[in-house]
DNA sequence: CATGAATGAGGTTTCATTCAT
DNA sequence: CATGAATGAAACCTCATTCAT
C-alpha cells in the first residue's frame, strides 16, 4: 500500500498495454507528440522504460496506440449518443460533452484535432492520415444526425459544427480563456435547436 | 578590399536578420516548431549555422520571431483591409484572403493557429502567451468590425468567426481536403452578407 | 491429461535441442553472429525465446552450437569420402561437394570459414580456437589423403588446397560471382590429376 | 607532452577527419564492423563522440571510410610496384608484402577481405558492394601483370593468386599460425617464378 | 560580425539475459 | 521444462549551443 513498486505483473495479464495506451494518450494530449519522450509515457504508466519496447516496437506505434485510444472514446461517446432518441437531442449531447471537457480544452486542446495538427507537419509515417481518419469518424457521425433531421447539405452542416469545435478547443487553448468554450457551446446549441422539426 | 571574399557587410547586414525571421517563419509552419532544427532555418536563409546566434540567442528567438512574423503579416492585411470604407466589405475581404490561402492551409493549417496550438503544449518559456497575442489581435480587430456594423455581442461573433476560420484551417489539414475552406469560406461570406445594414 | 494444451513432451524433447543447433547454424550463416539475435534463431526452430535458455545458456553456447553443427557435417562428409578406395578421388569428391554448394558460398561464403573469421575478432571466449579447431579437421584429413597419395610435404599441400577453398568461397561471396567457384574448382580438380599415381 | 588533451585544432584543420578515417580502418579490422562502437573510434582517434557525426553522419559511413583507407593503402601499394620494370617482380613483390605483413593477418586477417566477408553478410546498405569493388580492384591489377607476363587465363590466374592469399589469411587467422603465411607465401612465389619469360 | 567545427546532454532503440507463473 | 513478459546496459544518433579563429 505504501509502494506501487509491487509487481503489477499479479493483478492482471495484459494490462501493461493499456496502461501504456492511456498513458500515451494522456501525455501525448498534455505535452505534444514530439516533446513526449518514451520515458514521460514510461514513467506515467509505471513500467520500466526497456519494456516499453516488447508492446510498441517504435515511438510512432505509441503515438498511433494514443490515436487509437481518442478512437475507443469517440465510439463510447457515439454509442452513448446513440441511445438518445432524437438527433437533435444527440448532437446537442455531443455539445454538452464539449462543455463539459472545457477545462482539459483550455489547457491542452482538443486531443484528437491537437495531435492531428501536429501530425499533419510531418512528411512521413503515416500517422497524419491515421488522424485525419479518426477526425472523419466524427464528421460523418454528425452528417448522419443532420441527415436523419431532414436538412440540407448534412456534410456541410458537419463540417460546420465539427470545425466550430476545433476552433473553439484551438481559440480557448490559446487564449486560456474557458468562456470560448462556455459562448461557443452555448451558441451550438441554440443553432441546433433553431432547426425545425423534420 | 584585398580579398574578393569580403561580403557587402553594409549592404546585407540587415538583410540576414530579416531572412532569418523569413525563414524561420516558413519553416516553423511546414514542419512545426519541434521537428525543425535550427540547421533547417540557416540552410533556408542560406546563412551559416554558428551565425545565427550573432541574431538569435536561443530557438525560442527564433520561433519567436516566426510569430512576429505572423503577426507583421496579420498587421498588413489589416491596413490594406482597413482602407476598405464598409466593415462588412472588410470582414469580407477577410475571409477571401482565408480563401486565397486555402492550399497552404490544407498542407500546414493556419500558420499563427498551429504554431499556437504546438505552443500550448509547452509548459514554460511564455512563447504560448505571445502565440495568444496574436491571435487575439486578428480577434480584436473583427470584433471591431462588428461593432461597427452596430452587430450585437461583437466579441461574441468574433470568437465565432475566427474560431470558424481555425476550425476549417484544421479540418482541412487533417482531412487534406480543399474542398473544406471553399465550403466554409462561402458560407461565412453569405453569413455576413446575411447582417441588414447597421 | 486434462487440458489439449499438454504437449507431447517426450516426442519433442530431444527434437528442441536438434531444432535449435540446425537454426543456429543456419541462420549464423546467412546473417554473422553479431548480426544475428537470440529471437532470429528461436524463431526458425520454433521455439519461444524463453525457452532457449533450458538448452543453451549463452548466446555464446549457441553460436559453439552453430559451429558443432557444421562439424557434424563436415564428419558426415568425411565419412562418406572415406568409402572410395582412392585418395585421388576423394579429394576430387570433396572438391565437387565445394562445387555442389557453388551457390550457399556466393551468397554467405563458407560456413565454417566465414563463422572463423568473425570469431577471430574476439579476444575472449574461447571460440574462436574451437573453430580453427573444426577448420583444422578438415586440414588433417586432407593432410591424411595426400599423404596416403605418397605426395611430399601432404601438411603444406594441404594448406593450399582448404586455402585455395577458403579463398574461393571468400572471393566469390564478395564479387557475388559463382563463376569463381567454377573455375577454381575445375582447376583444383585438374592438379589433383596431375599427381602421378603412388 | 604529458598529456594530448591540447586542442588537436591548432594543429591542423581537416585533419580530424583523416585521424578518424585511419583510426576506423585500424579498429575495424581488429574488432570486425560489428563489435566496433562508434565510440571505440572516437576513442582510438581521440576525438569526442558526438563530434564523430559532424563528419560521418552515421556508423556505415565510418566503415565505407575504413574501406576506402584499405583502397587507398592498396593504390599506394599498386603505385610502389608499377615502378618495377618486370611484371613478374610486381607480383613477387606483392607477395612478399604480403609475407611482411604476416603477424598482422595472423591476428586479424586480411582487412579488405574480412571485412568483405562481414559485409557480405548484410542484405541492405550496399557496403557488400563497396567491398567487393575494392577487391577487384587488386584481381584487376594482378591480371594485368599476368597478361603483360604473356600467360594465357591471366584472370583465372588472379583468381587463383588473389584467392591463395585470403585463403592463406583466414586459415593463418583462424589457426593462429603465421607458419601458414611462410609457406603459402614461399609457394606462390615459387609458383610465379616458374612461367618462363614471354 | 563570420564561420566551420566542437561539445555533451538527452532521446530512441536493441537485445542478451532473467523471472514469475 | 515451458512461456510470455521484464529488465537494464549499452549502442546509435540528433541537435541546441558554444568556441576558436
Amino acid at each position: 500500500m505504501t509502494h506501487s513498486k509491487e509487481p503489477a505483473r499479479t493483478r492482471e495479464a495484459g494490462a501493461k498495454r493499456r496502461r501504456l495506451m492511456e498513458a500515451a494518450a494522456d501525455v501525448v494530449h498534455r505535452q505534444g507528440a514530439e516533446r513526449t519522450t518514451i520515458a514521460d509515457i514510461a514513467r506515467a504508466a509505471e513500467v520500466p522504460v526497456g519494456n516499453v519496447y516488447y508492446y510498441f516496437k517504435t515511438k510512432d506505434e505509441l503515438v498511433a496506440a494514443a490515436l487509437s485510444e481518442h478512437e475507443r472514446h469517440l465510439n463510447l461517446l457515439v454509442s452513448e449518443l446513440n441511445r438518445l432518441p432524437d438527433p437533435r437531442e444527440r448532437l446537442k449531447g455531443l455539445i454538452d460533452g464539449w462543455a463539459g471537457q472545457r477545462d482539459l480544452a483550455v489547457r491542452h486542446g482538443c486531443p484528437t484535432g491537437s495531435l492531428a495538427a501536429e501530425l499533419g507537419k510531418r512528411d512521413e509515417g503515416g500517422l497524419d492520415v491515421e488522424a485525419g481518419r479518426v477526425i472523419r469518424l466524427l464528421l460523418t457521425w454528425v452528417e448522419d444526425q443532420f441527415r436523419e433531421l431532414g436538412r440540407p447539405d448534412p456534410e456541410g452542416l458537419a463540417l460546420t459544427l465539427v470545425g466550430a469545435y476545433q476552433g473553439m478547443s484551438l481559440l480557448a487553448n490559446a487564449l486560456r480563456d474557458p468562456g470560448v468554450v462556455d459562448r461557443e457551446c452555448a451558441r451550438l446549441t441554440a443553432w441546433i435547436d433553431s432547426f425545425e422539426a423534420a
